[in-house]
RNA sequence: GUGAUUGUAGCUCAGUUGGUUAGAGCAUCAGAUUGUGGUUCUGAGGGUCGCGGGUUCGAAUCCCGUCAUUCACCCCA
C-alpha cells in the first residue's frame, strides 16, 4: 500500500524538530520565567465537556471519536438507531461519548473545576500541548497544531493583563520577531456599543460584523448590519465608532464621549487605560494597539481581550490570542472563578519564522565529531576516544560500519558534523590520530591522548 | 460546509492538435579511485502517468466519477 497521513497533519523531521523546539523552548522558558506552572490534560475529553463551549461553528470543528464496540451482537440494534440521530445532526452517546481536545482553556476550566478544593490560587499555569480542529486546511491551517497558553485563574487583577502582555512581548522580542502586531479591546466596550446601538441581545451580531471591517471595509459592514436588523439609527452610531481613529490616547478619548452612558463600556474604557499605563511605564518600546474592531470568537471572554499578528507582509493572520473570563469554570458547577490566558499558536509562528528567516543558523547541528571507522581493531581506539569525549559533554559518534572513507564523508556532511577523527592502521601504530575539519578541509595528526584536550578547546 | 487548483521516477518538473518502447535534473547505487569527501566523467536501477469507468484503431493527453493535494471563503492559532 501506499502510505500516507491523515488531512491537516505533518511529520517533523529533525531539522523541523530542532526549529520547533526552539521556539517551544523560548515561549516554556519565559512562562518559567514569570511564575508559571506546568500543566498537561488529555489528548481526549468527554464530548460533553467540549460541546456547546466554543459556539455552533466550534462544535462543527470538534473531532468526535466513534465509540469502540458498536459492532458488539448485542449492540447493533441499538447502535442502528443511535446512528439515525447522528445523520439528523444530534449527538448520541451511543455513538460517540469521547472527542479530541479543540483547545487547551476549556480542558484547563475542566481541571480547575475538578480540583479546585486542592488549588492554591491565583493559580498560574502553562500548557503545551496539541490540539486538534475538524478544519479544512490551508496556509497556515493545519488539523493537528500546538498550542502554548499561559493562564491566570483566581485572580481579578488587571496586573495579570499586564504581565500577560509583558509575557507577550518577552517571548517575541527574544524570537527575533520584533514586528509583531499586539492588539487590545475590551468585551466591555463592545458590550457598550451594544447597548447604544442594537441593544444587548445584538452583540454577538455586531462584533462578528464589525470584526470583518478591514477584511470587507465600511459599506459591508452596514450592509451587513442592515441585514441583521439594525436600524439606521443605530448603524449610525455604529459608524461613528468605527470611525474612532488617531492615536490610542485619542481613540480612547474619542470613545469616552461615545459610551459615557453606557456604565460597562465606561469601565471597559477604564480597564483599557489602566492597563496601558501599567505597560507603558514598565516599558515604553512595547507598543500595543487599541484596535476597536477586534472581536475574538470564543464567546466566554469578558474583559480585556488580546490578539497577535504576524507582520503584514507574512499573510498567515493571527499567531496569538487571548483574554479575560470571569466564569469559565461556572459551565463545570464551580462559579465565580475568574481568569484570564493567552495562547501561542506555535505551528504558525513556525511558518512565519520560517518565511521571515529568523531562525538562528545553529540550531541544525547535531554531533560535533564523526570517528570513521576503518576496520574493528581500530574503532576499538576510537571507541575509547569516542567515550572520553562524551563524558566530557561532547557529542560524537563512531560511524557503525567499515565502509569506503567517501561514504562516511559524505555522511557527516548530510548530519552537518564539524569534525572527523580517522584513525587507520597508520595511526595504530604511531598512538595517532587526525583530526579534519570538514568545512575548511584542514587536517592535523596527533597523539591520540591530546585529543581530548583539543576538542575541549575548539 | 462552499468554490477553485493540481496529481507523471524517492524529490522538483517536461511531455506538442490524442500516435510506436513516457523523458530531464537532483537523489540513490556501481565504476574511474584498496587512506581523504564536497568538483568531474562513465554506467545502472527505479513508473499499473492518483484510482475507477467511458470515447477512440490508439489515451499521460479528451469526457464522467472518485480519492488526494494546495489555495480561497466561512471560521480560526
Amino acid at each position: 500500500m501506499k502510505p500516507s497521513l491523515p488531512q491537516g497533519t505533518r511529520d517533523f523531521g529533525p531539522d523541523v524538530v530542532r526549529k520547533r523546539q526552539y521556539i517551544l523552548n523560548t515561549i516554556r522558558s519565559v512562562f518559567d520565567l514569570y511564575g508559571y506552572q506546568p500543566l498537561e490534560t488529555p489528548a481526549l475529553e468527554n464530548l460533553d465537556t467540549l460541546l456547546g463551549k466554543y459556539g455552533d461553528e466550534g462544535d462543527k470543528l470538534i473531532f468526535k471519536i466513534l465509540n469502540n464496540g458498536l459492532d458488539h451482537p448485542s449492540k447493533k440494534e441499538q447502535a442502528r438507531t443511535e446512528f439515525e440521530h447522528v445523520l439528523d445532526g444530534k449527538n448520541s452517546k451511543a455513538v460517540t461519548e469521547r472527542a479530541l481536545k479543540y483547545d487547551l482553556t476549556i480542558p484547563f476550566a475542566r481541571y480547575v473545576a475538578m480540583n479546585y478544593g486542592q488549588l492554591y490560587f491565583p493559580f498560574k499555569r502553562y500548557q503545551i500541548q496539541p490540539v486538534w480542529r475538524a478544519d479544512r486546511p490551508q496556509k497556515g491551517r493545519y488539523r493537528e497544531f500546538y498550542q502554548c497558553d499561559a493562564d491566570v485563574i483566581g485572580s481579578k487583577s488587571l496586573w495579570n493583563e499586564a504581565e500577560l502582555a509583558q509575557i507577550y512581548h518577552e517571548v517575541f522580542t527574544k524570537l527575533k520577531l520584533d514586528a509583531y502586531q499586539l492588539s487590545i479591546n475590551s468585551r466591555k466596550i463592545l458590550s457598550g456599543l451594544a447597548e447604544i446601538s442594537g441593544g444587548l441581545h445584538k452583540m454577538t451580531d455586531i462584533t462578528i460584523t464589525i470584526d470583518k471591517l478591514d477584511k470587507i471595509g465600511l459599506e459591508k459592514v452596514k450592509e451587513d448590519l442592515e441585514y441583521k436588523g439594525l436600524t439606521k439609527g443605530e448603524i449610525n452610531v455604529i459608524e461613528h465608532y468605527l470611525n474612532i481613529s488617531g492615536s490610542n490616547e485619542e481613540k480612547i478619548s474619542e470613545l469616552k464621549k461615545l459610551l459615557e452612558t453606557s456604565e460597562t463600556g465606561s469601565e471597559g474604557i477604564k480597564e483599557l487605560e489602566f492597563l496601558k499605563s501599567l505597560v507603558s511605564e514598565h516599558d515604553p518600546s512595547m507598543k500595543m494597539h487599541v484596535d476597536l474592531t477586534l472581536a475574538r470568537g470564543l464567546n466566554y471572554y469578558t474583559g480585556i481581550i488580546f490578539e497577535v499578528k504576524a507582520p503584514p507582509e507574512v499573510k498567515i493572520g493571527s499567531i496569538g490570542g487571548g483574554g479575560r473570563y470571569d466564569d469559565l469554570t461556572g459551565l463545570f458547577g464551580v462559579p465565580n472563578v475568574p481568569g484570564v490566558g493567552i495562547s501561542f499558536g506555535v505551528d504558525r509562528i513556525y511558518d512565519v519564522l520560517e518565511e521571515l528567516n529568523l531562525f538562528p543558523e545553529n540550531l541544525i547541528t547535531s554531533s560535533k565529531v564523526l570517528f570513521f571507522n576503518l576496520g574493528d581493531e581500530e574503532s576499538k581506539i576510537a571507541f575509547q576516544l569516542l567515550q572520553q569525549l562524551r563524558s566530557r559533554g561532547i557529542s560524537s559518534e563512531l560511524y557503525p560500519e567499515t565502509v569506503k572513507m567517501d561514504k562516511q564523508f559524505k555522511y557527516a556532511e548530510k548530519k552537518h558534523i564539524p569534525y572527523v577523527v580517522i584513525i587507520g592502521s597508520r595511526e595504530m601504530e604511531t598512538g595517532e590520530c587526525i583530526l579534519k575539519n570538514i568545512e575548511t578541509g584542514k587536517q592535523q595528526t596527533m597523539i591520540s591522548y591530546d585529543l581530548l584536550e583539543h576538542m575541549m578547546e575548539l
